[in-house]
DNA sequence: TGGCGATACTTGACACGTCAAGCATTGTCC
DNA sequence: GGACAATGCTTGACGTGTCAAGTATCGCCA
């Protein structure tokens, strides 16, 4: 006998999932919404969206070199065809400095600044103890089975 | 010898992840966005959003005595405060109907309409394809395991 | 039966997502 | 070395996400 789902309860529906697909496509957008509910949460605090976090955290990573605009980009987890505006206004909040680049004028070259850095670190305990919080009922392995089939799941789409 | 996890190379870091928790978490992330954007597609043919094609397929199951705003929005599959602009446009479109509660003047009931169910109509063979195809790489097996770890990690955060 | 909290939205303001068009600058190929 | 495509953004327009404050209506209880 079948066992009911207990996301069709949480989204009040009668009638079961026409297939399997159909159901873990909607378990997984529903558990990443709430997963970033829970990230949103964190940085919140800080004033700065997940995404503006994840250009500091990038921004960071580049170093002293910078890194130019589009580079930015294409390293954020979520795609983000609006990353001018979202460095816009990290620059004028101050935690972010560009400037053009010298040997190729197209591109704009980017730095955290100081203050950015400030609030990374401010922000890396919470969004560390979140995020081991979250996953806190899986164990290690499950952890690694969950990884390898996300990773099977991506390589059909990019593909 | 460890191996390197792939999504290291897609967002061209350098660093490992500081615990697999947080790898988890950014290939949730990562994935979800992807099938997010594969599904966009399908009902981009239609000019509808997949927020609003949530919405259709919720009012289809509601039938002929309608749903109030509110419990629409409970039941989206991704949380959604501005569920009232969002039916302004679909009744803009003519995909949807809505009126005032008689016995209960607070409330706004919702319907689709005639042409609503045939966009629906229209979606459905595109939506189940692109599900399907999404998921072809995995086991009916891996689809129920990939299920329960969502599950379980959907309830420490909604607890 | 009148007042008061709860309910069900609605509205405003601003950040982000998404697509298309536009504008420098650079590399390439004749 | 001059046209022309490619690159690297930037801008505009509109839909959505998110939070807070406001409005109309209802239920309840003195």
């Amino acid at each position: 006998m079948p066992r009911r789902p207990r996301i069709l309860d949480e989204l009040r529906q009668t009638r079961p999932f026409p297939s399997r697909a159909d159901e873990a496509l909607v378990s997984l957008l529903r558990t990443t919404d709430v997963l970033r509910r829970h990230l949103g949460r964190c940085t919140h605090e800080s004033e700065v969206t997940p995404q503006q976090y994840n250009v500091l955290r990038i921004l960071r990573g580049a170093g002293e070199q910078g890194i130019p605009t589009l580079e930015i980009a294409s390293r954020m987890i979520e795609q983000t065809p609006g990353i001018t505006r979202l460095l816009d206004r990290l620059e004028a909040k101050g935690l972010v400095r560009r400037q053009r680049c010298p040997e190729d004028r197209r591109q704009v070259l980017c730095w955290i600044t100081e203050p950015g850095l400030e609030l990374l670190a401010e922000l890396e305990a919470p969004v560390a103890r979140a995020a081991k919080e979250a996953f806190r009922k899986l164990s290690a392995a499950e952890i690694d089975t969950l990884l390898a089939l996300l990773e099977r799941l991506r390589s059909t789409c990019t593909a």
